[in-house]
Formats: C-alpha cells, sequence, structure tokens
DNA sequence: AACTGTTTGCAACTTAGTTGCATTTACGGT
DNA sequence: ACCGTAAATGCAACTAAGTTGCAAACAGTT
C-alpha cells in the first residue's frame, strides 16, 4: 500500500475517533484500493500472511462498520461483501449489480433509483436497497 | 396439516413434473401456510421431530427451486428464506420489508417498484430485487 | 409383482463467522 | 519521555448453515 492511501486511512480513523492501529491502516487502506465490495477474505488474501489475524479482520470490519466508514454492501453466497461507505445516503446505498454469466459484481454509483412508497398504511420505510443482475458490459459484446 | 393443502401441494409437485413424496409434500404444504419467507430451520421445527431429515429437507427446497415452485426471496443473518414463488414475476419478486424494531419480514406484495434502468451502456438488467428497511405497523403504533 | 432411476436418512465434512481469554498496544495524563 | 489503563490483538476452540458420499428405501412405470 502506497504511502499515501495509509496517511488517508489513518486520517479516516482520526476523523472517526478510532485508534489508529496497524490492522486498521492496513484494512481500511485496501477497501479504498478496491474500490468495490469485498470479502473478508479477499482482505486477509490482499494483506497477505503476515498481515493480521483473520479474527481481528473480522473484528475490524465490525469496528469500522460501527463507526460508519464501511457498509455491508450485501450477502451473497452467505458471505458478506463490504466497501467504503463513500458515496452512500443514510437512505439507500448505490445499487449493485451482479452479473449472471462471469459473477462480477459492479457498484452502479451513478443511479440512485427512487425511493419506494409503501402502499400500506403503517409501514415506514427507513432504507432501501436495490440488488440488480443480468449482463456486464463485458459479457454483452458480439451475441 | 390439512388435506386440502396437502392436495394442492400434490398437485403443484405433479404441475411440474416432481415425483411426490411425502417430505416434498410436508415442506411444500408448510411454504404455502406460511405465506412468508421462512428458514430451512422453521421448516424443520414446523415438521416436528418426526419431519424429514434435515438434509432432506435442504434437497428438497433445492428441488422445488429448480422446478421453480419456490424462491430464495433473500438472504437474512447468512441463511435463506424461502418462499412460494407464487406472486412473483420473472424480472422481479416483491420486495420485502424488514422492521428494524422488531425484525419481523413482511412481503409487500401490492406494490412493484419501477426496473432501475442502468445509465451505464453494456449493461443488460434482467432481474431486479428491492429490500425495504423501517418500522411495521405494530412498531409504529403511539410513538 | 418386478424393475429402475430417484429420493431419503445418516454420518462426516466444510465454511463463514463468533467467543473467551491472556497478551500487547495506543494514547491521554503526568 | 514515561505510566497506567482501556482498547485492540492473536490464538484456540467453538457455532451454525449448508454440503457431500453412500447405502437403503421408494415412486412410478411396465
Amino acid at each position: 500500500m502506497d504511502s499515501q492511501t495509509s496517511q488517508r486511512a489513518k486520517k479516516l480513523l482520526r476523523s472517526a475517533r478510532l485508534r489508529v492501529t496497524g490492522p486498521r491502516v492496513a484494512v481500511l487502506g485496501m477497501l479504498s484500493a478496491a474500490d468495490k465490495p469485498v470479502t473478508h477474505e479477499q482482505v486477509r488474501d490482499a494483506l497477505g500472511p503476515k498481515g493480521p489475524d483473520k479474527v481481528t479482520i473480522y473484528r475490524v470490519l465490525d469496528r469500522l462498520l460501527a463507526a460508519g466508514l464501511v457498509h455491508k454492501a450485501f450477502l451473497q453466497e452467505r458471505t458478506w461483501h463490504f466497501e467504503l461507505a463513500g458515496n452512500c445516503s443514510r437512505e439507500q446505498c448505490h445499487p449493485h449489480f451482479n452479473c449472471t454469466s462471469c459473477g462480477t459484481t459492479h457498484c452502479l454509483t451513478g443511479m440512485s433509483p427512487e425511493m419506494a412508497q409503501s402502499p400500506y398504511k403503517g409501514f415506514v420505510i427507513q432504507r432501501q436497497q436495490v440488488q440488480l443482475e443480468g449482463l456486464c458490459p463485458d459479457c454483452n459484446t458480439g451475441r
């Protein structure tokens, strides 16, 4: 990780009043380098065998989540995918798109679907999450 | 399970060209009685200690899924919630609403959100799923 | 009633994530 | 710069949802 990324990570941690520790800087740096949702396993792999313990990574993710620096983007194949909370409003994260052909996931940060309106009285909708699936540009070429 | 439910389950199975077996009738009947998404565990509990083996229930759910009689409604706390495929189009299931206060889930079958349009060229959106959270009528009373 | 490919039950396994606890560390106060 | 302390880390053991392999039982056909 370059020192600029790590500086930015430290700044983020301080701004959230979290202690600046090695594992936290590493995880946060990895997340910002990834710029798409990543799993615990992907974080672990990226940080290598000398990186923090797996439990520490789970706890760091939890802590960053509680501090609002990170979001749980979505569950896929029973595993959580995390991303920097960056461009999400409180009401909704950007939609996530999953390609049914190659399996990759894309963040569609450019769109913000209308908030749903409940037709039933009594329901107060506070947050929505839109999951999309279909074909990504790579799988949609030619055929 | 009353015999009418079980008759309906058998009919559904035949119409999907699936063998009519005890476990399948039981699971399908339970799902239609539930009328909201249920977990494997809830199916198991409903069918009791004399019900089918847990692996059989998993396999029955898979089979019903493959046959299109049942949908995976959503993943919550890392467990799948299944429901009868009944009122879902190919493009989207109805939205699911999760109460942040009491934790219950409701199917909002009465609404069908606009299909999202991708602003990026190359993405073909085939299916969308909307997850909502907020307060359900019970938790929204009075205060 | 017999045949045959499905389905079932059981035991063992996998995987993502969690818990408990002793050791280490960040950082505010001196 | 050093100390004290709450917070964070690492390790081992555990949990829970779901999967796999295989032999025995069964549904639907002839």
